[in-house]
DNA sequence: GTTTTTTATAAAAAATTATTGACAAAACTT
DNA sequence: AAGTTTTGTCAATAATTTTTTATAAAAAAC
């Protein structure tokens, strides 16, 4: 187990780290969100701690950012603790919300909490559904309020990774590398030809596919 | 198909109802979470929809006390969509969730996609029928509407573990891996051939093998 | 407000994949 | 050992999918 703690206070980072490998986890550090940001593009961790209050860049806007490339389950530090901050957190994809002084223990039995709930949904991933829309990866079965679509190969492989890393920006060579493979020497505009199909098989339901002009693709629910 | 439809509002169990017996289920109705747990005391559903705020007990706490003793698949309905929600009933077990307001088809197409998988689990059955088709794995003999299938070893190898693996996509790899053996080397389109010939013994039945262009084939039904 | 860049769409061309039948090789039968 | 059945290979064909190309539309930059 991994864990990325982010906090511009040394002693609450040591403590919290102390307890993480008193577990038998293995805890990393940063200072600020900056730091924190860099550290998870270059990592794969199991979990976060951040702070809200950081110089430089702060809780919020790191996970923010974070979020936009790698999903990893999160728990806020915070010294703050009125309701607004709570939900606001939720928002963007926070999993659970910590306020100071905490003892270690409570955060030991967070992160324990957040992650069995992750691993379990993990394991329960053999159908997905976004409002009306129905995903079966086993099966290989995709419908449309109720309405089986049928999808070509490209596209259901296509529609799987993007659920797979649903809220993530994919840029097209991401796209082509993951889904076409690395020996795929094509023309980029490929990936937007397969978006179209894909989108015009969805319904309504393309909606979930957003554009990001200048990058490449998200599916965003 | 016994479904239980579990939620206060009779206007929303009557529009379920009409839709699960339209498609050929029976429906029973409970009004709140503990008339819940008494009827699935008393029967046995093959899936149950449930609501989560009820007066007398809540969702949560119903499937919850179900699952101690049964372990019949749960969609949930819920007018809350919070994720929070979400996860929280992912943890006791629950195989679905909807958020209200939500199409009648919307939930069909959820219960058929996890009843399939579902109905899958109940494996061990040596002999088994999907309309005029009947397996029987133990005697080795395949019935063509009454009529018996006269199949070569491996054709009765691969409908076999077709019936062990329904509703799942399988590869050709995977097929030659555990039909074949790991020590065959020979070529992908042996399968194809096989399946030609199962095929064309299971006669109008044929329909239950579909192909998964780019993929494999899967035994649906 | 015009130009440039980027994305969406449609249709044609190219490539891939499944189906099938014919046949050879292997494995049983008698 | 010859005959029979079963299994695996291969290639032609048919069907489908993917990619490319051209053009239109939209967004961003100037």
């Amino acid at each position: 187990m991994k864990v990325l703690i982010v906090d511009d206070e040394e002693m609450i980072r040591g403590v919290l780290k102390e307890y993480v490998e008193f577990e038998g986890g293995t805890a990393y550090e940063a200072g600020d969100g900056m730091e924190a940001v860099k550290l998870c593009r270059e990592n794969d961790f199991d979990i976060i701690l951040m702070d809200i209050m950081m110089p430089r860049l702060d809780g919020f806007s790191a996970v923010k950012e974070i979020k936009k490339f790698k999903d990893i389950p999160v728990i806020m530090l915070s010294a703050r603790s009125e309701e607004y901050d709570k939900l606001f957190g939720f928002e963007i994809g926070v999993d659970d919300y910590v306020t100071k002084p905490f003892s270690p223990k409570e955060v030991m039995a967070r992160i324990n909490a957040v992650l069995k709930r992750k691993h379990g949904e993990d394991n329960n991933k053999d159908v997905i559904t976004f409002e009306g829309l129905t995903i079966d990866m086993v099966g290989r079965n995709v419908y449309v309020d109720g309405e089986k679509a049928e999808l070509t190969p490209k596209e259901y492989e296509i529609l799987f990774y993007f659920v797979k890393n649903k809220n993530i920006a994919l840029t097209r060579e991401k796209l082509l590398m993951d889904v076409w493979g690395f020996d795929f020497y094509g023309d980029d505009r490929t990936v937007d030809t397969h978006i179209k199909m894909l989108r015009s098989n969805l319904k309504q339901y393309r909606k979930f596919i957003v554009t990001l002009r200048g990058l490449g693709y998200k599916f965003e629910v």
